[in-house]
RNA sequence: GGGCCUAUAGCUCAGUCGGUUAGAGCGCACGCCUGAUAAGCGUGAGGCCGGUGGUUCAAGUCCACCUAGGCCCA
């Protein structure tokens, strides 16, 4: 008689090296270094050389900064559409890009080295400063998991694609949708330069505040009772020094506006707005008219004190908070007022030079600073009778970052891509609507964008980018606008960069024999504006036609749902004008990253997680099954709490992976899989869920829906296997003889599935699927990489409809029979459900199922004997008759009837005689 | 203020054309097992479907408004 010892040797328990605790944090960095030296990424490609191309062509993240959860979020995504397009078969190639030039870089630079004058030399450093967070940003991303080509990614300061930049804008120059017009920008008079929002600080200030009377004409038209009388717009102003460059006079359509008499004098205004003025004039109005602001659009007033007409606009932005409700409009003056200007078809005055003075177009201000000419310009409004009320008042004022001195609002000469000169926005409209927009919503988001857009203001006023190609004639300011000297420059930048730019005299750039075509001087100079950056990053699809291994256009572009405003819109305006149709076939978007409340993460709320904190607590993977998890087309949420939730479903998957391995260590697949007709039911009916399950999964893998694909396989982890299949064939597995067919029936289904899922897991759980790969047996054709595998061909399923339908009952009264064990267990009747036996009531049908599968019983209720009887539908408990055998714990007769082996079942004693 | 989007259990997600008592997994509680063991199995309790109105015989689902949140503009 053996001992339970000895017993315990003579059963297959499982046993493998894969190990229960995953130490993520340790173990992916020897993963990714075993990646790195056996070159998958090149053998991936090397492998799918003449396959069907896939392109997701990257968007390129700004070069600066650590990444954060947005970028986690998109490059894993982005590896998941990779990954599993390169496993169903395609040549999947991944290009990562930077956008390196702009105004943060300058920024930061500036703060670190303070200004420079000479241009080249900041512009090294920007570089420096660029090249440097490529690195950074480059590793983070290869820890991720991501697979591409991060040895040659694309920059948009490579001097290859400088030069495409200046191909593409001469491009629209060509085709004449670029022009040249003012727009206001903020400008600091001391430092003499453009200022961009970033640059700004907010202050208070103390500035003037007058009411000033703008004479209305013909105001019978409003009101017959009006004729000849003395009516003025009232208009409110903290900045009378604009007033020269004043054009209208906005009123608010739906607000309702009143005539009011003082005395001899009628004054148009706001009626809720009225009172504060009698207040400040210390007067009683007289209602004397009411009208709607839409009524007094056209009208014309006079200026206050030049000999000009101020035309009556009507404007959404008005408001009762402060002034008269009737806005002082000087389109050079303020980025409002410019849009208004530009719908009523104004001037873009902006009579003031670049430190603040005004020109000679106001004669009694020449020569004046802004801050100099406010008194001036009062003491003119005093002395005409135009100014009502005066004042001074403190407010938030825009101030140079640098200086620290107020700024203003300057109309300067800027470049514009026409949105409608050539066709540009009707032909973008068109194109959205042939691409595919995930979700679809987006469809309509940008085509409301760009159907409303105005025209692209292209100039900067930096240091950091690429400058515009153009030239100035030196003797009378023409513009040299030429598509052979373009050439010229993009050659240039070609070899040399666009460094060369601010190296090189204009002759270096202008063939010989160039004149201007105005005045026929020779002499030029260059342009000082660089070109907007959103412009670079929309000439990425550029790239695609360069790399070999590519193609145009992209099939997927994948970004946050901010980019249809950015790089989306930009790629389709510049792709498709020099190509004459969208670089992409599909856009993806994904939602903002919030915290567990659903609240957007920033550094003043404090909930800020970061991508480096989470790989160095739970691993990359955790994060990757976080992408994999969410619904992305929304916004998506992270937490402790959720995080906690992720792991125990990692521990889950990976544990699962665990048993299959540990019940495959002595699996030789080309010699022990059992044919599919020898297999037990209960095989044959978890492989065809498992099939049904892989098919599920590459069709949403072609559809980027990732989250049914974690859910589906999860619950597939935990309910198909491990609380089902797994948990009953057990008794097979370990108790059966080693070779014995129906243990190798299991494990032949074990072996298909737990190869099959790391193949259909391995773009999102790349790490693990890999390591457990690395413990799966061999096969003939195993690659040494799970990456290096294809998707799984799809498989029959092993249960006619029938057998199917006969599941669905033996699964009704196996969830009977559960109750029915927990029912005992709380009474203390049995522990371990080995020592029940199941008494079975069934309906006629359902008994002839239940009597059809009784021999599996034992492994399909884990219990030791059972019953069927016709009756109602009902499971009953008893006791089973016998003694345990110590090898199998099943309760069995026999057992103690054997003298040679008391303690042993029938089944075991024959295996342990084979065995012996 | 405008464009687009979101809201179902503690978490992540289902919920068809409007149609019985709104589902799953996890987590949680209780129990079992000790041959997947920092594991495994079973049972159970959790929901004002963001709110208010409306359409309808019938609303998680359709409509309007509101609240909270997100992205992009102004």
């Amino acid at each position: 008689m053996l001992d339970p010892k000895e017993l315990k040797r003579t059963l297959n328990l499982p046993r493998t090296d894969f190990p229960m605790k995953a130490s993520l944090p340790q173990r992916e960095p020897q993963i990714l270094k075993k990646w790195k030296e056996m070159n998958l990424y090149k053998r991936i490609r090397e492998q799918r050389k003449g396959r069907p191309r896939f392109i997701l062509h990257d968007g390129p993240p700004y070069a600066n900064g650590r990444i954060h959860l947005g970028h986690a979020l998109n490059k894993i995504l982005k590896d998941f559409v990779v990954k599993s397009y390169s496993m169903m078969g395609y040549d999947a190639p991944y290009l990562p890009g930077w956008d390196c030039h702009g105004l943060p870089i300058e920024i930061k630079v500036e703060n670190q080295i303070g200004r420079l004058e000479d241009k080249i030399k900041f512009r090294r450093e920007c570089k420096k400063y660029a090249e440097r967070f490529v690195k950074l940003q480059r590793d983070e991303f290869i820890r991720l998991g991501v697979f591409g080509e991060w040895e040659n990614p694309y920059l948009t300061m490579d001097p290859g694609y400088e030069a495409e930049i200046i191909r593409h804008i001469k491009g629209f120059f060509q085709r004449g949708e670029v022009y040249r017009a003012k727009k206001p920008v903020y400008w600091c008079p001391h430092c003499k330069t453009a200022l961009a929002e970033a640059e700004i600080e907010y202050h208070e200030h103390k500035s003037p505040s007058v009411y000033v009377k703008f004479p209305l004409l013909e105001p019978e038209k409003l009101s017959p009772s009006l004729r000849d009388k003395k009516v003025f717009v009232v208009i409110w102003t903290t900045t009378p020094w604009t007033l020269p460059a004043n054009l209208a006079i906005a009123l608010h359509p739906d607000y309702d506006y009143g005539v009011f008499r003082n005395g001899e004098e009628y004054y148009i205004l706001a009626r809720l707005l009225a009172p504060m003025l009698e207040e400040e004039l210390g007067a009683s109005f007289e209602l004397v008219h009411k009208f709607e602001g839409r009524e007094l659009e056209g009208f014309k007033a006079k200026h206050p004190f030049l000999n000009r007409e101020s035309l009556v606009v009507l404007a959404d932005y008005v408001t009762l908070e402060q002034g008269t409700g009737c806005v002082h409009t000087a389109p050079g003056h303020g980025e409002e007022d410019y849009q208004t200007g530009l719908k009523y078809g104004l001037e873009i005055l902006s009579p003031v030079d670049d430190e603040g003075r005004f020109t000679g177009e106001v004669e009694f201000l020449q020569g004046k600073t802004v801050w100099e000419a406010n008194p001036l310009v009062l003491e003119v409004l005093r002395e005409k009778g135009m100014l009502l009320a005066q004042g001074e008042i403190t407010h938030s004022y825009p101030h140079c970052w640098r200086c620290k001195g107020p700024v203003i609002f300057r109309a300067t000469p800027q470049w514009f891509i026409s949105m409608d000169k050539a066709g540009l926005r009707d032909k973008a409209l068109r194109e959205i609507k042939k691409v595919r927009w995930i979700p679809s919503w987006g469809e309509e988001r940008i085509y409301n964008m760009i159907e409303n857009r105005p025209d692209w203001c292209i100039s900067r006023q930096r240091s950091w980018g690429v400058p515009i190609p153009v030239f100035y004639c030196k003797n009378c300011g023409e513009p040299l606008v030429k598509p052979e000297v373009m050439d010229r420059v993009a050659e240039v930048f070609e070899r040399e960069g666009s460094d060369s730019w601010f190296l090189h005299p204009p002759e270096y750039f202008i063939p010989e024999g160039i004149k201007c075509e105005k005045c026929g001087s020779s002499q030029f100079v260059k342009e000082n504006d660089i070109v907007d950056v959103w412009f670079e990053s929309g000439t990425s699809h550029a790239v695609l036609k360069h790399r070999e291994d590519h193609r145009w256009p992209a099939d997927v572009y994948l970004e946050g749902n901010d980019q249809y405003r950015g790089w989306f819109h930009s790629s389709l305006l510049v792709g498709l004008a020099n190509e004459g149709e969208s670089p992409y076939r599909v856009v993806i978007t994904h939602g903002w990253v919030l915290d567990e409340q659903g609240r957007a993460m920033s550094k003043s709320m404090g909930n800020v997680i970061e991508p480096g904190e989470i790989i160095k607590d739970y691993g990359a993977e955790i994060l990757r099954l976080w992408v994999a998890f969410l619904d992305y087309t929304e916004d998506v949420k992270l937490g402790q709490n959720i995080l906690q939730r992720l792991t125990e479903a990692y521990r889950k998957m990976r544990n699962t992976w665990r048993f299959m391995l540990g019940n495959l260590r002595d699996f030789i697949p080309q010699e022990h899989t059992v044919k599919e007709e020898e297999l037990l039911p209960s095989d044959r009916f978890i492989l065809t869920r498992f099939r049904t399950l892989a098919g599920r999964v590459k069709e949403l893998y072609r559809n980027y829906q990732y989250y049914k694909i974690a859910h589906l396989f999860y619950d597939f982890f935990t309910v198909d296997l491990s609380s089902f299949y797994l948990d009953i064939v057990k008794d097979r597995l370990y108790c059966s003889a080693p070779g014995a067919l129906e243990r190798r029936a299991a494990q032949t289904a074990i072996f298909e599935m737990a190869r099959d899922s790391m193949r259909l897991l391995a773009p999102i759980l790349s790490f693990t699927a890999e390591e457990a790969w690395e413990h799966l047996p061999e096969f003939p054709g195993k690659s040494p990489s799970v990456h290096l595998e294809v998707f799984p061909p799809q498989l029959p399923s092993l249960l006619t409809e029938e057998e199917e339908k006969e599941w669905d009952v033996l699964m009704k009264y196996r969830d009977l029979a559960n109750k029915a064990l927990d029912q005992a267990r709380k009474e203390g009747f049995i522990g371990n459900s080995l020592e029940a036996s199941l008494l079975f009531y069934a309906p006629a049908e359902e008994k002839r199922v239940l009597e059809k599968y009784s021999p599996y019983f034992l492994e399909l209720f884990i219990v030791s004997a059972w019953r069927i009887e016709e009756g109602e539908e009902r499971v009953e408990v008893e006791r089973a008759p016998g003694k345990k055998c110590e090898r199998c714990w099943v309760y069995h007769p026999e057992v103690g009837k054997d003298p040679q082996h008391p303690n042993l079942c029938p089944r075991c004693i024959a295996v342990v005689k084979e065995l012996i």
